[in-house]
DNA sequence: AGCACGCCGACT
DNA sequence: GTCGGCGTGCTC
């Protein structure tokens, strides 16, 4: 009697396959285990989905699984279940999410075992030597030295920069002895949980919230509100004590920008446990051991960005989502999931309470906080009892602009810099000019790829295009009507930058953005050469905003207001929002007052004013009511499908086939096919499909029925098209 | 997503 | 003459 398995692979395609399980394995299999299959010409790594004593597939297609890679379900049943939900829900293949939600390693097939790591030691005969015999040896001699004090690893062999020649030698000479030692997993933290440092005492709104989160049972979603400086982190290391000391580990995810090692260094100070943390620049085997650390429960806290999501807990406790209204949260390629709506999901699943932080939260947590889905806590004093930053709006309507800065600006900044401070200048513009112009005939010079204009970059004597990477050598002459007189137009980081150094050459000036960070480990250097003073001007892109705290700083000046906030994209307001309010709980300090100006054509707009009049917390609020009226999310659930072709004939037709295949009614509403903001891009063109439903379950239900028949379409192989589930923005 | 097969342009 | 560009089709 066969028995077949479905087995979910990593593969786009939204379907299981079925495999033979062989006579020797029969016994052996579980659901979640992995298998190694024949698939195609390739072999890949796949996880059982179900088990089967028939098979609808033809016999002749069938083939069978060729390894067993597990003993044991790689995943517990709550991320399991997880993976499963977030592959209906983002409408991916099961394969693809499950396989997000592994190591590296693991998904090439690695074992999942805890390693053995071998030692090696001096045998007794190796203790008999006397170590003048090595004399003319001195790599033996060094490593023999070493081996009688202690046994030495196979990792001290890399990381101590020891001789792997020398140790043969004496294995050779039979000196030396190996052992393996399994890793022991050591769960002493949930007996006796140590504190390496005192907890800092709570001003009345911390206790507050650290009393109604404590007694939190259970599943649970808090939105804790926290203005920048307010102690949110003291209110996490409290939580996190009494979560501890009930033997239930932690995990904590943050933005990308946000992983630094002052961020992990608070956690670390604290607590004396395991802190598995979880980057990009971990190998695949590092990676493996974090993940293993938190499976086994030897690490109480994981640390981690988006993708730590998926880390298996064997005592889940609490998930903490720090700066919650991040874009980095959300993937923007392959299954593009929102780690944040995952979160509380898991959270759910494992019966354990969620935390989401922020200081100026997203409108989808809001609305959550406000409907009363979310216990909503607030922290609203400054810890230090800062000033309360001044801002003010300049309006550049028909003033001559240097470089991009009005008269105003450069006065105000000469007045902070005279006063020995730091001033720090947003334009998220990187290059020199953001369009080459001929003065003689008009013409803007455009990339043959994209829909797109060049940048210049001067100092690379290139025009690139941001879209598609595309560049030349800067030309002498239009290529349009062959003129010589071309000029930058409009202003980007480098020559703001540039403009600044003439403006005040008696104070130095940095420029931190893509480019001048490209080189890895450059921005921590760069950073660090403005906290100890040695730079007076900050200009950058947004990049500077997030994250980073600069006590000098006295003034920030946001450049270019009308870009961010009348940008196409309906969240460009909360977008803004968010940056203004962040920079502007950057400026300054308890003892030096701040202020944020803010350069613009608009200066009377209502949505400005009624930001800086009000705030972020109420600003959010009206911006949520217009949301409502307009239908858009959080109110209405959105999805976006993208498709991209060589002829635009053939996105559209696609799209529009997929558009007759979807429902019209009050509550369901299909805009498009459209042009995508960046028509063309790369050499394609670039349509999209927008739809959306007053209720989700129905945009789920209505999608996932006619999802068969979108694959089925003639119409979908002539275009490369892919599904984005709550779109974080609708380029 | 890979990987192969297959049919047209600039090279030793 | 061929090497290699990427369009198309298939994977239990």
């Amino acid at each position: 009697m066969p028995v077949f398995v479905e087995v979910a692979l990593p593969v786009p395609m939204r379907q299981t396959f079925s495999y033979q399980v062989p006579e020797s394995n029969v016994s052996q299999i579980q659901l979640g285990l992995r298998v190694k299959v024949p698939f195609g010409r390739q072999q890949l790594v796949g996880l059982i989905t179900a088990i089967k004593q028939e098979c609808d597939v033809p016999a002749n297609k069938i083939k069978p699984f060729s390894e067993l890679l597990d003993t044991t379900p790689l995943l517990p049943e709550s991320l399991y279940k997880l993976t499963l939900w977030a592959a209906r829900y983002y409408f991916a293949s099961q394969g693809q999410m499950l396989s997000q939600a592994l190591p590296v390693a693991l998904r090439k097939g690695l074992s999942a075992q805890p390693q053995t790591v071998t030692f090696f030691s001096l045998n007794d005969a190796g203790k008999a030597v006397d170590i003048s015999v090595l004399k003319r040896a001195p790599a033996q001699k060094k490593l023999f030295e070493l081996l009688q004090q202690s046994s030495i690893s196979q990792d001290d062999f890399t990381t101590q920069e020891l001789s792997k020649v020398a140790l043969k030698a004496l294995e050779d000479k039979g000196w030396v002895e190996r052992q393996l030692v399994v890793n022991e997993t050591d769960l002493s933290w949930r007996e006796q949980l140590n504190m390496t440092e005192t907890p800092l005492k709570l001003n009345k709104q911390q206790a507050v919230a650290v009393s109604v989160l404590n007694q939190q049972k259970g599943f649970h979603c808090s939105l804790l509100e926290g203005i920048t400086g307010s102690g949110k982190t003291e209110v996490y290391l409290s939580i996190l004590e009494t979560i501890l000391k009930q033997g239930k580990q932690a995990l904590i995810l943050v933005p990308e920008i946000g992983l630094t090692p002052q961020t992990i260094n608070r956690f670390k100070r604290r607590f004396d446990v395991t802190i598995a943390v979880i980057h990009s620049a971990l190998t695949d085997n590092q990676r493996l051991e974090a993940w293993r650390q938190a499976r086994s429960g030897e690490a109480a806290i994981i640390i981690g960005t988006r993708s730590a999501l998926f880390t298996p807990m064997a005592y889940p406790g609490l998930i903490i989502l720090d700066e919650e209204h991040d874009s980095s949260f959300k993937q923007q390629e392959g299954v593009r999931y929102h780690a944040r709506d995952l979160a509380v999901m898991r959270g759910h699943l494992e019966k354990v309470q969620v935390i989401l932080g922020s200081a100026t939260p997203s409108l989808e947590t809001l609305q959550n906080a406000i409907s009363g889905r979310y216990t909503h806590l607030e922290l609203a004093e400054r810890a230090g009892a800062a000033q309360k930053v001044k801002q003010g709006i300049i309006d550049i309507r028909s003033q001559p602009l240097k470089s991009g800065m009005s008269a105003s600006m450069i006065n105000e900044m000469r007045m902070h810099l005279d006063a020995g401070n730091q001033v720090l200048l947003f334009l998220n513009r990187r290059g020199f000019s953001p369009a080459l112009l001929c003065h003689e005939c008009g013409h803007l010079h455009e990339c043959d790829r994209c829909d797109a204009f060049f940048t210049v970059h001067q100092g690379l004597n290139e025009i690139c295009c941001h879209h598609c990477g595309n560049q030349y050598a800067i030309p002498h002459q239009c290529h349009e009507c062959g003129s010589t007189m071309l000029m930058g137009h409009g202003t980007g980081t480098e020559q703001l930058a540039q403009a600044l150094e003439q403006e005040f050459p008696q104070y130095p000036v940095v420029r931190i953005d893509r480019d001048t960070t490209r080189k890895k480990g450059s921005l921590e250097k760069q950073l660090n050469s403005i906290l100890k003073g040695e730079y007076k001007i900050l200009v950058g892109t947004q990049m500077l905003a997030k994250g980073h705290h600069f006590p000098d700083v006295t003034l920030v000046g946001l450049m270019d207001v009308d870009g961010a906030l009348f940008s196409a994209d309906f969240r460009a307001p909360e977008r803004f929002a968010q940056l203004y309010t962040q920079v502007s709980g950057r400026a300054g300090r308890a003892d030096k007052p701040g202020k944020v100006l803010l350069q613009t054509h608009q200066s009377e707009n209502p949505i400005l004013h009624d930001l800086l009049k009000n705030g972020y917390g109420k600003f959010a609020r009206a911006q949520l009511e217009e949301r409502q009226q307009a239908l858009l999310p959080p109110a209405w659930h959105m999805v976006l499908l993208r498709a991209d072709a060589h002829l635009a004939e053939d996105a559209d037709n696609f799209l529009q086939q997929v558009a007759n295949l979807l429902p019209q009614d009050k509550d369901f509403e299909v805009i498009g096919p459209m042009p995508a903001p960046l028509d063309r891009k790369a050499g394609k063109y670039r349509r999209q499909l927008l739809f959306q439903a007053k209720n989700r379950q129905r945009l789920q239900q209505e999608f996932e029925q006619i999802l068969p028949q979108i694959e089925a379409l003639t119409e979908s192989k002539r275009c490369r098209w892919s599904i984005d589930r709550d779109p974080q923005d609708l380029m």
